[in-house]
DNA sequence: CTACGAATTCAAGTCGGCTTGAGGTCAAGT
DNA sequence: ACTTGACCTCAAGCCGACTTGAATTCGTAG
């Protein structure tokens, strides 16, 4: 089996030997041996790499992703939390469609106010609606009652 | 015309007065007087706080979303910008919906060990793929050269 | 054997995005 | 007139996610 230096990691992956250090010391990602100093990695470690870049860009936390990720490399959550999961992202991609939707249309629509464009507007509510009036975000925030 | 109080507008949104302040305060929004000491914000002020919400949503930073927002309520960026938003936009969507479809793959694929699953690997290429190779990701990062 | 370069540790720093707390102001209701 | 409660300011603090820097340790190539 091939073993990687975190320099090949970091080659291979595009993040930086420092943030790879941190995964790994908040227990995001780990490395076998070591050869002298030098943390020796898995090739399985490109993998779960891009995994956790995903859930990055789908706006999770680290702690979240770690969570979904489990210890080892698969995933270890009960099937209805996954599911949960994926109905989240259901959501936020339809907010995505609808902003990126919103983004061409005011590129296009010559009107000068879009704030009283018909079309805008009813863009920008489906964003609204589609999050059930609450916008979705993550972390720390407050859960207003 | 009706003006609103920061506490409406914390009601209406779910978001802390003292994020509305802050907001102000960096100029993504603006009230119009003050009634004694209190800020007056326009109606119009929920529809620009959806979009901003939309954008956080989207991944954009306080900053990158007053560009697109422009100072006064109508978005001001050449067309050509706006297209490529949205186009990066669809980029991500993709992603995500990559990942949504993992989750749901994992959630239902009784395979022990993920990683061997052919699907699941087709599945994280994908995004892989989508993504150039180099996934997406705003703000502060090297790029690898 | 020595020099080099790539890796190591650890503490401290940075940045974005807010939140918190202390102390003060105001307008409306009783 | 007084109290109440929602607002105000300003500085400082906090959290996540890294980055940076200084001092050090390896293993390999010359």
């Amino acid at each position: 089996m091939e073993f990687l230096d975190i320099g090949d990691v970091s080659d291979r992956t595009g993040m930086r030997p420092s943030t790879l250090r941190y995964y790994e010391e908040i227990g995001l990602i780990s490395s076998v041996f070591r050869h002298g100093l030098r943390r020796q990695f898995p090739a399985e470690v490109l993998l779960r790499l891009k995994l956790i870049a995903m859930g990055k860009s789908a706006g999770f936390s680290l702690d979240e992703i770690a969570g979904i990720l489990g210890k080892d490399g698969a995933p270890e959550l009960p099937r209805a939390v996954l599911h949960q999961r994926a109905d989240d992202l259901d959501r936020q991609i339809s907010e995505l469609v609808a902003l990126r939707d919103t983004l061409r249309h005011v590129a296009d629509c010559p009107a000068p106010t879009h704030m009283q464009c018909p079309t805008f507007r009813r863009l920008v509510d489906v964003a609204g609606r589609r999050a059930g009036g609450r916008i979705r975000s993550r972390g720390r925030e407050k859960t207003v009652g």
